[in-house]
Parts: structure tokens; sequence; C-alpha cells
DNA sequence: GCCAACGTTGGC
DNA sequence: GCCAACGTTGGC
């Protein structure tokens, strides 16, 4: 199953705590390690792409909303961490010869001068029907419609791409 | 810190 | 295969 349709768009959690856009910026780039949800991975080995842009999220934050953008800059390839006996991330039960939990490398694109809280997102018309503001919803990777993601650039007066 | 929502595990 | 128990996420 190929699907000839352009970049995909996803949104992304971190915990500020955590991994914050800062770090992000000052590294450049980064392993997403640490994704244990089947359909976030089914999303990252099935649509993921090179090139797709991607919503900068801090979820646990105060307050929690979008407050950059990065880019999807490497395949899907197994995550190691999952092999780490000493890494929170490790899980015994994944075969070597067929990983379970793979990852992408994630490139810094750009910050918002200001956050675009998820009471913005919440209120805003124009995102009905955008998962993250969903009640419940706990997916740590998710796509996100064109036009859900132009409209929170905007949103955030970003225009750097 | 609380707790609702939801995913996963394991007994049966 | 059901479902109760448990663990985690993440807003508030």
């Amino acid at each position: 199953m190929s699907k000839a349709k352009p970049g995909s768009y996803w949104l992304m959690k971190s915990e500020p705590d955590a991994y914050s856009i800062d770090d992000l910026e000052r590294d450049g780039k980064t392993f997403w390690d640490g994704i244990r949800n089947y359909q976030a991975r089914n999303f990252i080995r099935d649509e993921m792409k090179v090139g797709d842009r991607v919503l900068y999220y801090h979820s646990n934050a105060k307050p929690p909303g979008v407050v950059g953008v990065a880019e999807v800059v490497s395949e899907a390839y197994p995550d190691p961490t999952q092999f780490d006996p000493d890494s929170k991330y490790y899980d015994p039960k994944s075969p070597q010869d067929d990983p379970r939990w793979l990852l992408v490398d994630i490139a810094f694109v750009g910050r918002f001068d200001e956050i675009v809280s998820l009471n913005q997102l919440k209120e805003d018309p124009a995102l009905d029907g955008m998962l993250v503001i969903r009640r419940g919803q706990r997916l740590s990777v998710q796509p996100v419609e064109v036009q859900h993601y132009a409209h929170v650039l905007e949103m955030a007066g970003y225009d750097g791409d």
C-alpha cells in the first residue's frame, strides 16, 4: 500500500521537564525514543516520511500547548532503548530479530514567540475535530490535518515556513 | 495531588 | 475471548 500523498502533518507530545523545545533547539536534532504505544508506533512505521512537519507540543506544562515546529528527518528504525536493561524504556519481551518499537529522528525547525495553549486550541472553531483537544486523548504521536496545522501556525503568528 | 480516560495484562 | 485489575497519561 503506497499512498501518493504529499507530506503529512503530526503533533508530538513531550514533557518539557523531560525534553523541551529548548532542548531540541540546542541539539538541532534528536532521536524520538520511548514510544511504547502500538498506535503511535504504527503511525511512525507506516505513515511518517522524511520531510513531514510536526507540531511540537508540551504536555504536563503550565500551560500545555504547541510551542514550535519540528521536522521528521529519518525513516523509522528500531529504538535501541528497548534492548537496554538500564533504560527506563527497556522491553524484555521485544525480540532482537523483530524489534517491537521504532523511532524516527526529529529536527528543530522553529519556535513560536508564544505558546499556543491547549485552551486556545479548544476555543478556536477552526480546529474542531483536532485530536489533541479531544478529552482523554493520550496518544503522544497523532496525525494533524493540513488545515489545522496551517491554522495553528497562523495563531502563533509564525511565518517561518 | 487528584482523578478521568484509556491501554495493557493476566486469570479464568 | 472476556473482563477486572492495574499502570500510565496528562489536564486541572
